[in-house]
DNA sequence: GCCAGTCGCGAACACTGTTCTCTCTAAGGT
DNA sequence: ACCTTAGAGAGAACAGTGTTCGCGACTGGC
């Protein structure tokens, strides 16, 4: 009458859903070194050897949490790129950066788990990880990409240096993320600015920026405001002072 | 006769050296993660416990390994800057800038340690680590303050841009390093070069970076000589093709 | 009602970091 | 030369960890 999934298996989705809420919940209050398969049963009420019956091993929960958190990740930065005006392509590359440095610094141990070096670099090609990451980092990209498309972006000075090899390279890039439309030098700058905007995020949200910069956000916009200018001029004059409100 | 050190004091340096250097081959070998103390005693034919007399637990040696490797770092910076033309600014930033990569690529697991987020973040505002750290930044900034000097960098749209806060923020951290003689824009411009150094290699190296671009060496020289020549443009013309070769 | 597959548990193994206690050696002072 | 003492090392032990294996119990489908 209800559900035309077996009881058994919806049994087993909802301990694996609690495990995972538990493991999450561990992770975010003890760091992805402290989490424990024992600590997650033991908060559960369950002998650590049940657990195995649904996670393989501590590894690749570690891996299921990461890509769950490149979710919620990709969810937050698509929520600020919808709810930005679409017409003012450099404030909506600001809200989304803003968005993207809220949720490092909000979930700064799952921003440490998914781009710090600990969970296994192969999960990055692959799996659900893999889907994650592209979806955010797509997010990222459409800000550029449709700016290229409304023709407001000047990248000629990046595609007279681009050698053959790295044309490929690009093409082959924007093609694994289904921006075809977009040319080499586009995706160079698209590269550029992501660059710019993980080397402040990892810096900061991984205490290696100097006590000294205190208030580091002001600086963060304005080197996203500068990266996402140096190639799309137009707006540059519109941009970078008071650009979003906040 | 030979050292006027007394001989206890030497032999102890000796085995603390022999721990470090064993740490270090494991931690090469095995990563952060899998670094144990009963591993190095093992491999030194000591008791685990015997350990403790040098050193005060697996998080401090693990420490000096981070120290010891930003030592390192900062070693192959000066060497890089050091070795490079004086007069040639973007050239000798393209040199610091591979030097770092090849760095990074070469000790990709120290580069995770020190740049990861596992070392307790408050290591890197005291200590040797701190101290090694700003080394390895002042090689990088230095590339551009003596830019600067020469009156070759022209970062007044950056003035223009600086609120009283990120200027009273930038002045801070120029005193930290020593360079009181660079204006906040141009300490903006260090600081956004740095950070798209970082960004580019902390992803390169964590493996975040697509496969597709299998070789993104020319990727990152692209992106360091546009970085510098953001600020820097009277060696633009000289600086980007084939700058320093290799 | 039986049967099989699943679930959970307890014990166990092989590890880890860390502490405590014990012994022995060797340096230093008298 | 002797004795004292600080230090080095060893070994056992405690409290953890991930993971495996075998045993019961339960339960959904025939």
């Amino acid at each position: 009458m209800s559900s035309p999934i077996p009881r058994r298996e919806r049994l087993r989705q909802a301990t694996l859903d609690e495990i995972k809420r538990t493991a999450h919940a561990q992770l975010a209050e003890l760091g992805a070194g402290g989490l424990s398969l024992r600590g997650v049963a033991r908060a559960m009420g369950m002998a650590p050897s049940a657990l195995y019956r649904y996670v393989e091993s501590r590894e690749v929960l570690l891996t299921e949490l990461a890509a769950d958190a490149f979710g919620s990740l990709a969810d937050a930065l698509t929520d600020a790129f919808d709810a930005a005006p679409a017409d003012r392509h450099m404030d909506r590359w600001l809200a989304v950066a803003r968005a993207h440095r809220r949720w490092a610094l909000d979930h700064a141990i799952e921003y440490a788990l998914i781009f710090g070096p600990q969970v296994p670099a192969s999960s990055y090609c692959e799996g659900r990880v893999a889907q994650e990451l592209r979806r955010s980092v797509t997010v990222l990209f459409r800000c550029m990409s449709e700016a290229i498309e409304a023709d407001l972006v000047d990248a000629s000075h990046v595609d007279a240096e681009l050698t053959p090899t790295m044309r490929a390279s690009l093409r082959a890039w924007s093609h694994d993320h289904g921006m075809a439309v977009i040319g080499e030098a586009e995706m160079a700058v698209c590269l550029a600015v992501w660059t710019q905007l993980h080397g402040f995020l990892a810096l900061e949200v991984f205490g290696h920026l100097p006590m000294a910069l205190n208030d580091p956000e002001e600086l963060f916009d304005r080197q996203m405001a500068d990266a996402f200018a140096q190639a799309y001029r137009q707006e540059k004059a519109a941009g970078p002072r008071a650009p979003v409100g906040g």
